[in-house]
DNA sequence: CAAGTACAGTACCGTCGGTACAGTTTAATC
DNA sequence: GATTAAACTGTACCGACGGTACTGTACTTG
């Protein structure tokens, strides 16, 4: 990484942990550039205006985020070869992962940017759209592949119950935050898992 | 309500929509008193500062909240007196509720404020968090009066399953507004009651 | 050594949160 | 009908911030 790379990519994480902490019209250049150590013509330079940071942003958490999960997955698939049972296991890494963050949870840019719609433009939002359906699809691959095995013992849409672990740690990451209890989150992500299990359980009924 | 009274509350209603559309950093005193069509002065007889419109806005939004649910589940009780199917309907009368918004949840201002942390001091942060408590004691309580009669098919923490309806509700909002889908956070409620179910199912095993 | 990269420096504009304080309208009270 | 408190309006001002514009320069690379 080159040395405009390097700075480009402080500048992104401590803006990234600014606007998680404060919100996005909040979060001053100033202060970025403050921590940073550059001037206002360095930021300048990188980033045309603060929309442009709030996509290279976005972009970045994403990519990040797909990566994260395909290794997660895909450990889990390696431990089991059994669909239901390595994505029980997959959901167990999960939890384990976001009970190991100290502070817990930094929080996630996608529901930053939906909770100040009216600061974004329709790019930003697309964006955040895409991630939430990348999310969908994964992991309506992995249940449709359970379900083949496992027939459910509700009648529920598949679709449903893959945002429904987006929808939990989401959920998760404000409960956090909200009662301080930065263990809250995995505990809810296991508690997913307990749906899962009840749900796809063959001895049922 | 006095003129005085009426003023506020417009102003706390305007406050909201402007906060949970953008942001309290990002939301200006002076967009709130254009709307209101009162003056700076005006603004600053009610509220001392912007802090003091933050505590005000979350004390009546958990307020009403607390009024709300009492009601949903009271009414849910008198249609059917098994407390697990009482709870179910609940369940869904809350679902039909959010649904029936035509634009979708606002969103909550309990994760507006845990997603800007920074911006606020110790006590309204401790007004949200007993908020939060509050979600937990009134489901813990629901709960507690089901598992008396049907033992739960899983070994699960009474107070993770009670935290698990918020968490939903929370996720719920977000992934609505992500996927631009208002209908999802009912879907998302309505597996919650898909989980009440398999987890209380006298019939299983 | 020329050229681009990666910034620093300086100056300026409009907006915003907040303060201060004097003046005015309106409704209830004595 | 005068008094008084509530509910504002009006005006002026401050420092910080987002953003623009343009010039200058150290470092690196071909």
């Amino acid at each position: 990484m080159g040395k405009g790379a390097e700075t480009r990519e402080r500048l992104l994480s401590i803006a990234e942990a600014a606007i998680l902490a404060k919100g996005f019209g909040a979060t001053s250049i100033d202060e970025l550039i403050a921590e940073a150590e550059i001037t206002k013509s360095g930021f300048f330079y990188h980033f045309k205006d603060k929309t442009e940071l709030a996509r290279a942003l976005v972009r970045r958490y994403l990519e990040q985020d797909e990566i994260l999960l395909d290794n997660l997955f895909k450990r889990a698939r390696e431990l089991n070869e059994d669909p239901l049972h390595a994505f029980l296991i997959g959901l167990k890494l999960f939890a384990e992962m976001m009970a190991d963050l100290p502070e817990g949870h930094p929080g996630c840019l996608v529901a930053t940017i939906c909770y100040q719609e009216r600061l974004f433009d329709k790019d930003i939002h697309d964006l955040t759209r895409n991630g939430t359906l990348a999310w969908r699809k994964r992991f309506i691959e992995l249940l449709n592949e359970i379900s083949e095995t496992y027939p459910p013992n509700d009648d529920v849409d598949m679709v449903e119950v893959a945002d429904f672990i987006s929808t939990i740690v989401e959920g998760g990451i404000i409960m956090s935050k909200a009662l301080r209890e930065p263990e809250k989150l995995a505990g809810q992500i296991l508690l997913f898992r307990s749906y899962i299990k009840l749900l796809f359980n063959p001895r049922m009924f």
